[in-house]
DNA sequence: GTGGTCTAGACCACC
DNA sequence: GTGGTCTAGACCACG
């Protein structure tokens, strides 16, 4: 099984830290059904071309987060989470990302009106 | 002279980021206008309780993208930028931040509507 | 991985400058081609002698002009930068210099044909 | 009496250094004559807009240098200097800054064919 | 193992 | 007084 995770070298952002962010989006998302067994560590480590234990610290991080599940010696597994708490997390993870936005534009002193004046433009392309 | 800046100990920002988005900021809106004369880096440093070589940092970080500019001997001043050109790095700043929230609400999937939504609430409280 | 650099302690010039030249030097002439590990900031700075942060310096900077790229926890690689940038950055180089010489010889109001004398002397030992 | 000197704001140079060189080369040059009355201290550092340490500095340096002469409740001179003398210390003045040329070529591995190559081109426009 | 950040403290150059 | 450089050494994050 292939996951849609890309990563980029240009980013600053640390590896495993790109690959989280994606696979929690696929979970929250839908896109990965829970019961879903994903690839092994080795596997997505071969897949990504980077190092397994920076696999290993996303499945972790992402069975602390109650997202995934790890039956030893068979492998790891998407969690049952109600369609609820998933609407719940997708607008949390959204709320952040814009709460994010309005201190970046708080601290350059960007009146609401720029503000909704930019957004207003960006959101046209947004097609999800 | 007393700059309002505020570090987070809690944040896992870098202190020398946390200050120079503050400034950084502090300088593209105009707050500090072209010519001011910066604190020193010890009284900086001895302000936000930090280490000269911290301070130093920032200010030789924020020379190089030509918003400041140090003579040895004498202090560190605020560049003149052009006020158009303020205004063009101010939507940048803006700009980038709604690339990263749009992104975020991509990956999960959040449909136009319901991000519209939670921006609009969000928006409400909207002090700059 | 040894690179061939050598720091002089009578010159007046920081040391951090020093070895960013005669790195720079190394990366735009093609002597360490794209792609090349660097050695580890502390195995440089023990090569060298000098602190690590020295050299932490030297591959920031040069890293902000695009000629190094870091990867944390994996090392710094020279970037890959094209032919005819490099042959550009070789003549900016060059010129610079040349325009400095031009202007110490203005300024004594050396004629042309005295500066056109000194420097074909000087030409004939340079070996490259 | 105002010198023909000028400081940039912009050079990394320090500005005791931009003047000394300039003044240097006004002596080397004859432009000004053996037992020519300098402006004094403070009427200089008023002229060029800097501190009377700064200038201060200039004269004591070019003094021991030889180039310039204090006496005691009268002023600065300009000291008697051979032509000769003046011819070597010009040629000195302009091989130290090919040196540093060639040194810049080298670096960067510029052919001596290259470089003569830039040089002609520059040296066309060079009108002392 | 790698780089990233931060500290305290020193000494120097400039104005 | 100012900024500029450099040190040794520590601790953390990443792979």
């Amino acid at each position: 099984m292939r996951l849609p995770i890309a990563i980029s070298e240009q980013s600053a952002e640390p590896l495993y830290y790109q690959i989280e962010v994606q696979l929690r989006a696929l979970i929250i998302s839908g896109s990965l059904q829970a019961g879903t067994l994903l690839p092994s560590i080795r596997e997505l480590a071969s897949q990504l071309k980077c190092s397994v234990i920076t696999i290993k610290r996303v499945y972790s991080d992402l069975e602390a987060e109650g997202l995934l599940r790890t039956k030893q010696g068979t492998g790891t597994y998407v969690s049952h989470v109600e369609k609820e708490s998933r609407e719940e997390q997708k607008h949390s993870v959204v709320n952040e990302a814009i709460d994010q936005l309005l201190e970046a534009a708080e601290r350059v002193q960007c009146t609401k009106q720029e503000l909704e004046m930019l957004l207003k433009e960006k959101l046209q392309h947004y097609e999800p």
